[in-house]
DNA sequence: TATGAATGAGGATTCATTCAT
DNA sequence: AATGAATGAATCCTCATTCAT
C-alpha cells in the first residue's frame, strides 16, 4: 500500500534538489540540467512534474519553508506561556538545522528575484503573514493591541535582517548571536514605557 | 583644461546605466546590451571600459552606494552630539532620495549574489565596515564600549532587515515607519540597564 | 454482437481528433497531447494504436477524405446525365459542410508536408486519383477522349486552386464564387471549339 | 566602394540560405542551425540579423518573390498589347527558372503556415494583390470591368491550383502542360459572352 | 487495454565575450 | 576610441517515442 504516489515522490525529490542546487548555485545559476542531475534522473523529466522553472522553485522554497515552519510549531507545542511562545517562535527561526549558510544563501538569491516574479511575491507575503500571525498570537497576551502590532513587525524585520545579514557575510552571526540581538530587541519593546 | 578622462567619463555613464539598469530587470536581467542601450553607446563598448560584467556591477554599486554615503557624511556634517549623529546615520540610511522600491529592489538583487561572487562580496564588507565606523564613532560615546559593538551591530542589521523588507513587499515600509522602527530600537538599546 | 472492435473504436476516436487538431493547430502544431487531450485519453494510447505520428495524421486525412468522397458519392447517385454527374461532383467539392477555413486550413497544412512525406503523398495520388475518374466518368460522354484528359484535369485543379485560396486568404471566397468559377471554366472547356 | 554594408550583405546570404533550407526541409524542417550551416556561418549570427525564425522566413519568401516579380516585369516590358501582357503576366509565373519543384514545394510548405501566421499572411495578401493589380491592367482593356475582375481572379486561382499540383505532384506538370492549362482558360473567360 | 513515467534529441532564443575594422 | 560582427555555450522548453506497470 504506497504512501506516496510517483507523482508525489517525484515533485518531492525535484523540489529538494532545486532548494540543493539554489543553495549551491543561486537561483539564476539553478539550471534545469543541474536540478536533473542532482536528482539524478534525465533532464526532461523535469518539466514533466512542474509546469516551468518558476513552479519548481517555487515548490523548493515552499517545502523548504515549510520546513522551517514545522519547527516553529514544534516548539510553539512545548511552550506555555505567551513569553514561552515568543520565545519558541524566535529561537525556531534561528534553529542550527536551518541558520546555516546555504540555506540563508538559497533564501537570499530567491529574495533576489522576488521583486520581479509575482509568484514568488505572493509566496514571500505568505510567509511573512505566517510569522506575523504567530508573533502576534504571544505578542497580543504582552502588550496593547497597537504595540502589539509594532513590536511584531519589529521583530519580523529583524529576523530578516539577520537572516540577510547572516547570508550575506561569512562567519558574521551565529544562532547564539542572532538570539542575543533578538533578545536585546524583545525586551526593549516590551520594557518600553 | 579637461577635469575627466573621457575614460572617466565613460566609466560614469556606463556605471551609471547599469545602475539604473539594475533597478528595472535585477541582476540576471542587466544585460550588457540593455546597459549599453541606457547609456546610448554601442554593445561593444561596454567591455571595453569593464574588464567583464561583474566589474561593470560592482562599479556600479560602488558608485550608488558612494552617494548614499555623501548624504550620511552631509547630514553628520551638521550634527553636533553623539546622539544627533547616531540620528544622522539612520536618517541617511532612509533618505527619501535612497529608500524607494527601484534602489532597494536593485540593492536586494546583487546581495542575491554577494555569497557565490567574491568581488561583490568584499564590496558589501567594505560597505558595512564603513556603517560600523560611523556608528560606533557615536555610540562610543554613549554606551560602554561592549554595548557599543553590539548596539551598533543590531541597528546595522535592523537597517538591513528594513531595506530588505522594503524592497520585498511593495506598500510594505516607507521612510517615517523605518525611522520608528529604528527609534524603538534604539531606545531600547540606549536605554537598557 | 459489437459492430465495432475497441480497436476500431479508437482509431475512430483517435484520427477524428487528429483531424480536429489539424484544424485548430496546423500539423506542426498538432501534438500526440494535444490529440490525445481531444479525444479524451491519455497519451500513451496514441502511439498504442498509430505506429507513430505521420500514420495518424494519415489516417485522419483519409477518414476526412472519405467523408467529403460519401457526399460526392451521395450526389452522384441522385444525377441522371452526364452534365448532372460532372455539376455533382463539383458541387460536392464545395458542399457547405466541407468547404469552411477550418478544413481548408487542415488540408492545405497536410498539403504543406506532401513533398517530403511518401506516406501522405501516395495518399494525396489516390485523392487526386479518384477525383479524376469520377471526373472521367462524366465528361468522357461530353467531351473526345483526349478533350475530356484535359478538362477533367482543368477541372480539378481549379477545384485545389479554390480550396487553397479559401484556406490561403481570410473571407476570400465562398461557395457561391467558387461555384461561379467552376461554372465559367466548365463553360469554357465544354464550348470550346 | 561598398556597394552593400555587411548587414545587407548578410542578411541577403541568410535569407537565400533560408529559402534553400525551405526548398529541401519545408518550414518545419527549417532550423536556424540549417540555415546557418547552409549559409556558412554559426548559429548565433542568424539571430543577429533576424528577431527570430518567422521574421527570417518571411524575409526569404519576399526575396523570393520579388525575383519571381522581376522576371514578370521583364516580360510585361516587352509587351506591348492587352493580350501580350496578359501572356506575359502568365507566362512569367511559370518560367522555367521558378517553375521547379524545388521551389514549389517551398512555397507550398509556406502556405501551409499561412492561417496560423498573421505575418504569412499579410505577406500572401500582399503577393495576391499584386498578381491581380497586373491581370487587371491588362484585362480592363480586354473586358468589362465586372468580367475583368472576374476573369483576373479565376486566372490567378488557377495559376495557384497549378503551383500546388505541381508541387503536389510529383512530374505531374510541367511548364508546357500548365501554359496549355492557362490558354484554355483564358480563351474560354475572354470569348464567354 | 491503458496509463503516464521516462528519455533524450532538438527547438528557438539569449548572452557574455572576442575580434576585426 | 568606438563599433558591431561573429561566435558558441548555455538557457528553457517541447516533443515523439519507448517502456514498465
Amino acid at each position: 500500500m504506497p504512501r506516496l504516489s510517483i507523482e508525489q515522490i517525484r515533485r518531492k525529490e525535484l523540489s529538494e534538489a532545486a532548494y540543493e542546487a539554489l543553495q549551491v548555485w543561486g537561483l539564476p545559476g539553478t539550471t534545469l540540467v543541474r536540478v536533473a542531475a542532482k536528482a539524478g534522473v534525465s533532464k526532461g523529466i523535469v518539466l514533466h512534474y512542474f509546469r516551468n522553472k518558476d513552479e519548481l522553485i517555487e515548490a523548493a522554497m515552499r517545502r523548504a519553508n515549510a520546513a522551517l515552519r514545522d519547527e516553529v510549531v514544534r516548539r510553539l507545542n512545548q511552550a506555555h506561556s505567551p513569553r514561552a511562545r515568543l520565545d519558541a517562535i524566535i529561537e525556531g527561526n534561528f534553529d542550527e538545522q536551518f541558520f546555516v549558510p546555504q540555506i540563508t544563501h538559497a533564501w537570499l538569491s530567491f529574495c533576489g528575484e522576488v521583486p520581479r516574479n509575482p509568484q514568488f511575491a505572493r509566496l514571500q507575503r505568505a510567509i511573512h503573514a505566517r510569522m506575523h500571525s504567530n508573533l502576534m498570537s504571544a505578542l497580543r497576551h504582552l502588550l496593547p493591541a497597537a504595540k502589539a502590532e509594532e513590536a511584531a513587525r519589529a521583530i519580523s524585520i529583524m529576523i530578516d535582517g539577520l537572516w540577510l545579514r547572516h547570508g550575506l557575510v561569512q562567519g558574521g552571526i551565529d544562532r547564539a548571536g542572532a538570539l542575543k540581538h533578538m533578545k536585546a530587541l524583545v525586551d526593549g519593546l516590551l520594557t518600553a514605557r
